[in-house]
DNA sequence: GATGAATGAGGCTTCATTCAT
DNA sequence: AATGAATGAAGCCTCATTCAT
């Protein structure tokens, strides 16, 4: 069935996905002060008035653009952990590896991340959430990890388990190196991460 | 010359930068394309006028301004590298420590990197010369010291000698999560700056 | 045929008036320009569409809601009129009373009254069917009886006469005073056509 | 010196009434919401930008116009009071035909009054100005005037004393005519002057 | 008959930029 | 050098109107 087919009421229920799927590309290319909801618009194959329809104001595309792309990765690095097996050391390696993948390579979630440093001082309730629903569970979920490591008597009492954040920060380092050098200068992303991996692990140890 | 004169000299002089820090401080509230140059003047007590004089454009004033707000901190960098005492170890410990209070706590180069972060699309030039002076001579310096602390077999030779970057991630971390949850979510510096130390040089050790 | 279907018939039939009703509301709060068919709609049941269904086009609605909300008052008055009784004054004095009331209190009169002075210059004809289907056969009433009061020689031969209008204007005043001023400033009705009836009958008085 | 020539600072000075000048013109042939500020500035021969410089918003510039259009005929009523002479009669019929011409044929004014009653809603602040610098004032110059023709003897202490709004009210009709007939059907404004000033004052006699 | 998704022209407002003074 | 009046392009948003369902 050709999308020009589609009933009115199926492309209801798509319009505002596909919108925010454009306005996420447009306030990508140039930020959110700089794109116009035209552009949105004509990127997601409707004209101004249709994003109107389904949305109040430029704010809120982004705020629900933002939304909409922050379709966490948590629940899949939850069952990462629960079907992860062998020693804590091997367990947090492939944890640690599975989130610098997502965090160097999902584009969705390296652009939320600018959002939230370009135009979190206006949407302050969107850095909330962030924070909410992303930043304090992953950091819960690794401090889990490692807690039992130290209780299993694998990892020592490292201050560093009080600042799980600190596993992370290779990953955004990665991330952030991404936002601001796009490709020009690459990065091998393997190597780094093995590189942070065997450091970290060592640093654990006892 | 009447003293009356001087002062005018003396402030023609300290006009452009008058005008870059008041600027500083209006695209650090607002971004880059929701600042008027209207309220960069107010806030540099000139008008409009004023600052088409000494800045062709708002581009201008934005690249000037990240320019003049970029006055390194290498220099100093360097003089704590050269003046470090001890073993290796203790010398990477106090630059780190260094390292890391300047990036979490020196407001200006924060705020610069969120102006690469949100802006750098449009203006490649400031991310290309960030990279070059700014992001690799500190990695060089580091690397300095750490291929130091490893022919002096202080060091192992870690993957990640290859990778300094991981050692400055933590710093990194502290000045992003200051850059999104500014003060509202606070940070122990001190006991991170500890624990990551901690973290690192166990994992560099031999 | 099922109950449902003749309310929906019954209803059907209504619709017309219930969207011009809703019109009326919105279009005294708002005014021409700045009331929203959506909204009339709203207030009516119904949607946008319904109200096209009915009426071609916005200004359609706009005349139709004065039409229909002109339903004049003239039969009353013509019938107030002849059911008068007593001396030419004592007719007088009733048919004034009975015409302030109906002016100053009516409150859908008053509101016809503001759009034609609002909006009158966009729908003249709206203007000259008021002037023929209300203004005229109400100075001619009162034109009829004044000068049956000259002829009975119960009233002077005024040069008020010939400007009947004069008799109705205390009444205008009260109405425009309420367009104006709403209820914020209010007005003794009784007290201001008693006084008003005093100074017309005296001033007719031979 | 041709208007060109005159520098800018004069022309700053003037900017403002002219632009006041024209949107009167415009806010009188479309109503406040259907005329463009566009139009306002074209009129005034400036550009949109230039209205905004000297007016925050398009209420503003309806706000002020008013306020300019309203310098009012007060002063000029009271001076014709006090250079009345003759009896109270006499002085009541100067004022009272002073007045009425002046609400008759008072382009300004008239306006003013149809702005008051269809978009008074949107405006409240004004009208309670108008009410405070012109209908009170109004009032009271006549209510004087009654009461010192009553004190002396001249006027029979008639309820209407305590309205003398009565007395203005036939030249609103006259003036509410012109607002809502133009000039379509014509008045003999003198002729019914005259009928109103005898009418009212032979109601007035002892 | 009725709905409501979609359109697009149009108006308000902002602001980078210019230039006469 | 500095001012600030003036411009005009551009963007946000509204809403009368249409039409497929």
């Amino acid at each position: 069935m050709s999308s020009e087919t589609k009933t009115r009421r199926r492309r209801k229920a798509e319009r505002p996905a596909e919108i925010l799927d454009a306005a996420f590309e447009e306030f990508v290319q140039h930020g959110y002060s700089a794109t116009r909801l035209e552009d949105v618009a004509a990127r997601a194959g409707v004209t101004k008035g249709t994003v109107y329809f389904y949305f109040d104001a430029k704010e809120r595309v982004f705020e629900e653009m933002v939304r909409h792309k922050s379709q966490t990765f948590l629940p899949d690095l939850a069952m990462q952990a629960e079907k992860a097996e062998g020693s804590y050391t091997e367990r947090l390696q492939a944890l640690v590896a599975y989130t610098y993948a997502h965090i160097a390579e999902n584009r969705d979630s390296r652009e939320v991340l600018r959002f939230l440093i370009s135009e979190g001082g206006r949407f302050p309730e969107l850095v909330d959430r962030h924070y909410d629903e992303f930043v304090m569970p992953m950091i819960d979920q690794f401090k889990q990890l490692i807690d039992a490591g130290v209780a299993a008597g694998e990892f020592r009492d490292a201050p560093a388990s009080e600042f799980v954040e600190i596993i992370m920060s290779p990953g955004l380092l990665v991330c952030l190196w991404s936002l601001v050098f796009g490709t020009r200068k690459h990065f091998d992303l393997d190597a780094f991460t093995r590189a942070s991996t065997d450091l970290i692990l060592r640093g654990l140890a006892k």
